[in-house]
DNA sequence: TATAAGCTCTCACGTTACGTGAAAGTCAAC
DNA sequence: GTTGACTTTCACGTAACGTGAGAGCTTATA
């Protein structure tokens, strides 16, 4: 197929297939003599795994290196797809509930909390990169580790994009699945950008966050009472995985 | 609130403030000593707002004509936003099909058409752009109207689309809701773009897409038998339209 | 066989939406 | 008064293309 049939049958620009030639993301045979692309089945096939991590937020860069990864798989990645299509979903119906509640709020004339207003609003990093690197793992991770406290911006958004997530869960049961598993994205983060914290360590640093009251009111900003709601969370998650 | 409450409340950065407020999207007050800027709960609301459209896919720029606009009107934006994150969730779910399709053809070891790999992707142009300028019109057009087969990158993708979405409907009926919503876009196109277009010249025009065969050979492109289709789809929708 | 329209190529500047780091000022707790 | 955290502006950098120019290739037509 040339190139103006694949940009036409896809809907992108003749731009963007060249775009991702020269950055070595979808290389297609040429004609030696004239330098016509040609694009096989097997091309498109490709472009449009490059298309359903592009739908997913995943810079070029980063879908050139999972797709180039060894242990890449087609069907696996699909897989991947699909549970995040269907997480995606469920982010705008909550997108969806907070536009109603915006509504009513309106229309009766009433004010909602600034939280409510941005209630299932996501602009996090993506968090699709890190199972995609779990799955096609990267040797060399991407942010450097930092020192204590002294971690860079992405990270930093990182923390407080799982503190946010947090916050939205805090009104809930901090031993609630949901709760759980928001809890150990942050034991994760600890993990992976400070020191090695055992379960129980974790729990000491959760009853920290409630005892200590610089910890609490930092905390706390993200949402009153996550502070404790973390506490919580982080004691009944080293119970768990002990 | 100060700029880095906002930022951790919303989940943004405060360089995304800043350059908002550079380009005089979103002007908090300040404090006029120290430069310091403070954001009210009516900058928030219009924050949401604003998060609304870009998730949306508007660029800023359109963003702030929008809300800019006299006849800008909350409420009935919400009301839109609520219209729009539903069609989007329908995206996905069409999304959806084509990964369960491809898984199914992988698994089951049997290929897809190039076309079906495709299916439910949608890069086109923003197709809510058009429908927001109806509600908050735009005194000129972004694109100026050029001559017949003159039509710029911009209008050559928009047409790319309308194509390519009718040639996922070809196998349907034209007479179809669907289909003559389809169709109506291009109605709408060509009436913006080129002559006034009567329904009756509009039937005119679907006929000779099948006798004339550069027509139909052109249009093909797009899927087999979609000139036939849209001919169908314009003489029906001329009749409900006289 | 020449011509013309459409398509292809590369090149290179432009645009958007920030990220990032530096330098300097402000704020609030100790 | 000091210090750490936060704020400001400035300016260069990045990603992902859009856009137009100039030149070559392809295919249909006269």
């Amino acid at each position: 197929m040339k190139v103006n049939e694949v940009a036409k049958l896809v809907g992108i620009s003749v731009r963007t297939l060249h775009h991702y030639d020269e950055i070595g993301l979808l290389r297609p045979s040429k004609n030696p003599y004239t330098g016509y692309r040609t694009y096989s089945d097997s091309d498109l096939t490709m472009l449009q795994q490059i298309l359903f991590f592009k739908e997913l937020g995943f810079s070029l860069k980063k879908i050139k290196e999972i797709i180039n990864s060894p242990e890449y798989d087609q069907l696996e990645a699909l897989k991947m797809h699909r549970k995040m299509l269907v997480d995606k979903r469920e982010k705008f119906d909550l997108m969806l509930q907070t536009v109603d509640q915006t509504i009513e709020a309106k229309e009766g004339g009433f004010e909602m909390s600034n939280q409510d207003k941005f209630k299932g609003f996501d602009f996090s990093e993506n968090p699709y990169e890190d199972e995609a690197r779990e799955r096609w793992g990267d040797a060399k991770v991407d942010e450097a580790k930092e020192n204590a406290m002294g971690i860079n911006d992405a990270e930093q958004k990182r923390m407080n994009d799982i503190y946010r997530k947090l916050a939205e869960l805090r009104q809930g049961d901090p031993k609630s699945d949901e709760a759980q598993t928001a809890i150990k994205e942050w034991y994760d983060f600890l993990n992976k950008n400070f020191t090695t914290y055992t379960p129980e360590m974790f729990q000491g640093l959760g009853m920290m966050y409630v005892q200590d009251e610089r910890f609490q009111k930092n905390i706390d900003q993200f949402g009153e009472g996550l502070a404790q709601f973390m506490s919580e969370a982080m004691v009944e998650f080293g119970e768990r995985n002990k």
